[in-house]
DNA sequence: TCTTGACATAAAGTCAGGTTTAGGTATTAC
DNA sequence: GTAATACCTAAACCTGACTTTATGTCAAGA
C-alpha cells in the first residue's frame, strides 16, 4: 500500500493531479484509513491504464466510464474491449498524421539549411513545387498530399 | 486572391478561427480590401506551416514568433531552422511514446478478447506478468517498461 | 426598396484539465 | 508543547484555443 505522496513520485505526477483523478472516479476501488486514500498494485495499474489511455487522446469522463464498466463485471468486457479497439485505431491513425507532420519538419529543415548555404530564398523558390533533389521531392509531396 | 470564406472551405476551418489566427498575428503579410481580408498563397502556405506546427505540438504564440522572424528575413534563417529541428525531435519522441501507447492498446485488445473467451480474468492474471504467449509478452513488457 | 448573405469588430463566453488557496486534522521530530 | 510534514476538502482560479454574441457595413438580387 502507497500514500498519495508515494505514487506521485513514482508516477511523476503532482499530488494535486491524484486527487483530481480520484474526485473525477477514475479510482472506483480506493481504499481510505482514517480518511487517507491508501493506493494498492490496483490503482497504480489504473493509473497505468489512465495515462495509456489519456496518450490515446481519451478524455477523463470516458476514462471514468471505463472504470465503471471494470466495476460491472465481466458483463462488460465487449464494451471494454471495443473501447481499446477504437484507440488502437485512433493511435494508428495518428501515427500516420504524424508522420506527415514530420516529413513536412524535415522538408523545412532541408529548405533552411539551403536557404543558409545560398543566403537567400530564392534560387530555392525557382525549384519548388517540383524540382527538388528526389530524396526532398519524396518529402514536401508528403506533406503537401 | 481568396476570400476569408473560400479559405475556410479549402481548409476545412471555421472563419471564426482564421479571423483568431489574424487578431493572433499568424498573417503578417495579409492583405485587406475596404477592410475585407484577401488570402494569397502566402496566406495559404502559412497556413500549411501553422497547421504543421500545430500538430508537433506548438503553441500560438510560438507560431507567431515565427511568422516574425520570417518578416525580419535572412538574418533569421538560423533561427527558424532551430525550430523546425527542434520540432522535429519532439515529434519523434512523441511518435515513440505512441508506439509503446499502442502496444499497450493491443495488449489490452488481447486481454479482452482473451476474457471473453474464458468468460473471466482469472486465468490471465495468473499469466502475468511473465507468463503469457511469447508475441503477448513482448507487447506487455514495452508498455509496461 | 428591402432583405439576404458575406464580411467586419470587440468583448464575453466556453471547455478541458488541471492548480491554487484557504482552512483543517493527525503524526512525528525536537 | 510546539513546529514541521503529510494528509484532507471545497471552492476558486488559471490557461490555451477557440467560439459566440452583439452590433455594424456593404453589395447583389427580387
Amino acid at each position: 500500500m502507497y500514500s498519495i505522496g508515494q505514487v506521485s513520485e513514482m508516477f511523476h505526477l503532482p499530488v494535486s493531479t491524484l486527487r483530481y483523478y480520484d474526485k473525477e472516479g477514475l479510482f472506483p476501488y480506493m481504499e481510505r484509513r482514517s480518511g487517507i486514500r491508501r493506493f494498492s498494485e490496483r490503482e497504480l495499474e489504473a493509473l497505468r491504464v489512465i495515462e495509456c489511455l489519456k496518450k490515446s487522446g481519451l478524455e477523463i469522463k470516458e476514462i471514468k466510464q471505463f472504470m465503471a464498466w471494470c466495476v460491472e463485471g465481466p458483463a462488460t468486457y465487449p464494451e471494454r474491449k471495443a473501447l481499446f479497439e477504437s484507440r488502437k485505431q485512433a493511435v494508428e491513425e495518428e501515427m500516420l498524421r504524424l508522420q506527415k507532420t514530420l516529413d513536412m519538419l524535415k522538408f523545412k529543415c532541408w529548405y533552411y539549411e539551403t536557404a543558409i548555404r545560398d543566403g537567400s530564398e530564392d534560387r530555392l523558390n525557382e525549384m519548388l513545387p517540383d524540382h527538388l533533389p528526389p530524396e526532398i521531392q519524396k518529402l514536401y509531396d508528403s506533406a503537401h498530399a
